[in-house]
DNA sequence: GTCTATATCCGGATAGAC
DNA sequence: GTCTATCCGGATATAGAC
C-alpha cells in the first residue's frame, strides 16, 4: 500500500518532471530559431529538431506556433521591468543610475537573444505584445518619470526630460545584445570578453552621468 | 519621317517611364511589407496589391523574392554612410558632433522603414548585408574613430573609446526610427511632428556633448 | 505521452494567352 | 509588357497506432 502510493507519487512526480523539462527545452530552443529566422521563418521542425523531440510532440505541447510564439514572448517580458524599483525622490541619482545601467548591460550581455526577439517584435509594430505590456511598460515609465523628475525639482540631476533618459539608457544597453553580430564586427571579436563587458561598462556609465549633469 | 521619329521616341519613353515607374512602386510596397512582416513574412500578393500591380508582374520585374529584398536593402544602404564626412583632426568636434547627429535624426525621421529594415536585418546576423556592406562599415567606422581619437590627443575631447562614441550616436539616433510605435506610444502621440522632433534634438545634442565633455 | 504517416493549405514561381 | 490560371514544394497541423 505504501509502496503503491509512493510509486504512484514517484511517477507522477516524474512525469510532470518530464512535462516541464520538455517545455523548457521547448521553449529554449523556440527562442533560438525564432530569433535568427523570425515568426515565419521558424519552422516547427527546426524548433522539435534543436529541442530533441518529434514535431509532433512539440504540438502536444504548445498547441499552434502563434501559441508557442506568445509563450516565448511571455516568458522573456516577465522580468522585463525591473531594476530602478527601489529609487525614491531622496535616492542618489548618481548610485541609482549606475545600478541601473548595470543591471541592463548585464541582463544584455546574458540574454542577447530575449533582447533580440524584444527588439523585431517592436520594430513590426508589436503586434503580439502590445495588449501584453503597453499599458505596463507606460506605467513603469511614468512611476520612473516622476521620481526623475523629482530630482531635477530638487537640482540633484539637470535632465528635465527624464522619459528620454530613461530611452536613451535602454536603447544604449540594450544596443549590445541587438547588434552584437555588428559590434563585435567592429571590436575584431567572435564573442563578448570580461574585458569587453568592463569596457562597455566603463565608457558608458561615466559617459552617461556626465550626460546628466552629475 | 520627323514625326514617325517622334511617335517611337515618345513611345519608348513611355515604355521606359513604365518601367520606371512599376519598379519604384514595387521597392517602395516590398519596403512596407518587408517590413512590418519580414522576409519570410512578406507575401509577393501583399507587395503587389500594395503596389497596385498584379503578382506575375513583381516576379517579372524582379525575378524572385529574394531579389527584391536585396534590391531593397542595397537602395537603402546606399545613403548609408553619409555624414561626418568632412571632419579632420583640426574641425571643431562641439561642431561636427552636432552636425552629425543632426543628420542621423533627420534621416531617422525621414525613413524610418529603412532604419527598421537596417536593424532587423543586422540582429538577424546581417545575413544578406554582411558581404554587402559590412567591410565599408568597418572602414568608415575606423576612419572616424582615428579622427576622433586625435581630438582626444589634442585635448579637444574626453572620449577615448571614439568607436563606441560612434556606437552610442548610430544607436540613440536610429532607435527613433526603429522603435517609434513604442517611443509615440510613450510621448502618447500618433506620429512624431515638429515640436517631438526639437525636443529630441534639445535633449540628445547637449547630452551627448555633456557625455563627451565638451 | 510518444511518434509516424498524412491531410491540408499557402505561397513562390511559371506557363502561356493576350 | 501584362495578367490569368496553375503547378508544386514546403510547412502547419492532425489522425491514429503504439
Amino acid at each position: 500500500m505504501a509502496k503503491l502510493v509512493t510509486d504512484e507519487s514517484k511517477n507522477t512526480r516524474t512525469h510532470q518532471e518530464i512535462r516541464a523539462e520538455n517545455e523548457r527545452a521547448i521553449l529554449k530552443a523556440a527562442e533560438a530559431v525564432f530569433v535568427a529566422h523570425g515568426l515565419k521563418g521558424a519552422t516547427m521542425q527546426a524548433i522539435a529538431d534543436l529541442a530533441g523531440i518529434p514535431k509532433a510532440n512539440v504540438h502536444y505541447y504548445y498547441q499552434s506556433k502563434k501559441k508557442l510564439y506568445i509563450a516565448v514572448l511571455t516568458s522573456i517580458v516577465e522580468d522585463w521591468n525591473t531594476g530602478l524599483e527601489d529609487i525614491h525622490e531622496d535616492s542618489d541619482p548618481k548610485q541609482s543610475l549606475e545600478t541601473f545601467i548595470r543591471l541592463k548591460l548585464d541582463s544584455a550581455f546574458n540574454h542577447p537573444n530575449h533582447h533580440k526577439l524584444f527588439a523585431v517584435e517592436v520594430i513590426n509594430g508589436a503586434p503580439y505584445l502590445h495588449q501584453l505590456m503597453t499599458t505596463k511598460m507606460n506605467q513603469w515609465a511614468e512611476r520612473k518619470s516622476a521620481v526623475i523628475k523629482s530630482w531635477y525639482d530638487q537640482g540633484k540631476i539637470s535632465i528635465n526630460d527624464p522619459l528620454q533618459l530613461l530611452i536613451l539608457i535602454w536603447t544604449t544597453t540594450q544596443r549590445y545584445a541587438e547588434f552584437d553580430t555588428e559590434i563585435l564586427n567592429l571590436f575584431g571579436k567572435d564573442a563578448y570578453d570580461d574585458e569587453d563587458k568592463k569596457r562597455v561598462a566603463e565608457f558608458l556609465i561615466p559617459f552617461i552621468l556626465r550626460g546628466c549633469g552629475l
